[in-house]
DNA sequence: TGCTGTACTTACCGATCGGTAAGTTAAACT
DNA sequence: AGTTTAACTTACCGATCGGTAAGTACAGCA
């Protein structure tokens, strides 16, 4: 088992950073988990920053993979884009660590700004973006309003995902279990309700705000 | 000017907390940018964590009274509903530092799950659930799917309010701005969607996963 | 048998952390 | 004038941080 506790030390800071950020999380620590010294972990990652942007592009490389893998949905279409969704929402279900972690990378990528995975999104966002522009009424707006609306999409699921441990203790487990049943029949009713809608016109005072 | 330091502190203790998170910010950092020493802060405040407390209870006050001055909004009413959650959009947009700093500790509530305050939207949430589900079409459902559907509309404006700085980055800076300009439209427009919608029907897979 | 590289260990370092102790300064009150 | 109190300061503490240095144990290979 050459690398086994390389990938071992990855599995632990992915669920250390994603619970606790990375400020919050010691390399010593990371080790403990896995009753090594903090030096074997220094020895498979040089630095502390290095074992975190290792964890990242884990899980950047992991999304590119899953989107990739639905990237073939057709285009110009309704149920694709609600199929993509659908896809994410999964995604986030069975990965909860990862979406945690990313949430946090997007509360500190204005100071990180130079890290390129912070963009991992990006891919998935002008796939989804395109595919709603093409659809017959949102075309005539501008591309903007697209991005907006599923911006819009992408934030009901990413803040229900991250949000999961705080609504299973505020509400009863019980309530939480029904909500979680039905998120992803709402969201999608949701989704096909918003794209029906189209584009909304901009009233003219939001433009006058940059005077 | 008697307490003037100690709301200059709580200030940039907001400003700190949002950009770093707790564990990303020491106390010295706070008082040097004020030009203090580290005690002038702890002569004020005993600890980081009370002064970290009084950060979140400031902003959940501040929450209070603002959502306590829309909650004289007409009920069972789609307007209404809307009014409300274009308040918090306002909200976020006019305070992006505690929707940070609260989007920190919806990551972080698991480990500091003693604090109370933690709950701060539960009471907006509530009284939105309340008023979806005194709705025509909704009331049939149970009322964890007018949850389900409330929830996704915060995570719609939520998530775009901490994005900001990101979707400045990503895109060009005049793609952004007229994203932001047809947000409010665009969203407004999906919740009335949303909710002419009504509740979607759950399959009877979902209520099989937990067997 | 001797050499080399991998996977670790213990020992240690300077920096920084939150917090304590003990003043200092000046205004306010009696 | 004398005392108290608020608002700070400098000096210091032990703990912990990320990281370096130097060694050990062992497996594979010539």
């Amino acid at each position: 088992m050459a690398n086994n506790t390389r990938e071992r030390f990855l599995a632990v800071a992915l669920d250390q950073f994603a619970e606790r950020g990375f400020d919050g999380v010691s390399i010593a620590g990371i080790a403990d988990v896995l009753g090594l010294s903090k030096q074997a972990l220094l020895h498979h990652f040089e630095s502390k920053e290095k074992l975190y942007g290792e964890v990242l592009d884990g899980i950047s490389r992991a999304f590119q993979e899953r989107i990739e893998a639905t990237d073939a949905t057709p285009k110009n279409d309704r149920d694709a884009i609600a199929a993509l969704l659908a896809a994410l929402v999964q995604d986030h279900r069975q990965h909860p660590q990862q979406t945690r972690l990313l949430m946090r990378e997007l509360l500190d990528n204005s100071r990180r700004a130079e890290r390129a995975s912070h963009w991992y999104l990006r891919g998935f966002l002008d796939a989804l973006v395109d595919r709603v522009h093409a659809l017959p009424q949102w075309g005539s707006a501008g591309r903007h309003h697209a991005a907006a609306a599923v911006y819009q999409f992408l934030g009901a699921i990413n803040y229900f995902a991250v949000s999961s441990p705080t609504l299973k203790a505020m509400f009863s487990d019980e309530f939480y279990a029904d909500m979680d049943d039905c998120f992803d029949a709402q969201l999608e009713q949701l989704i096909r309700a918003g794209l029906a809608a189209g584009p909304a016109s901009v009233r003219l005072e939001a433009r006058q705000r940059n005077a």
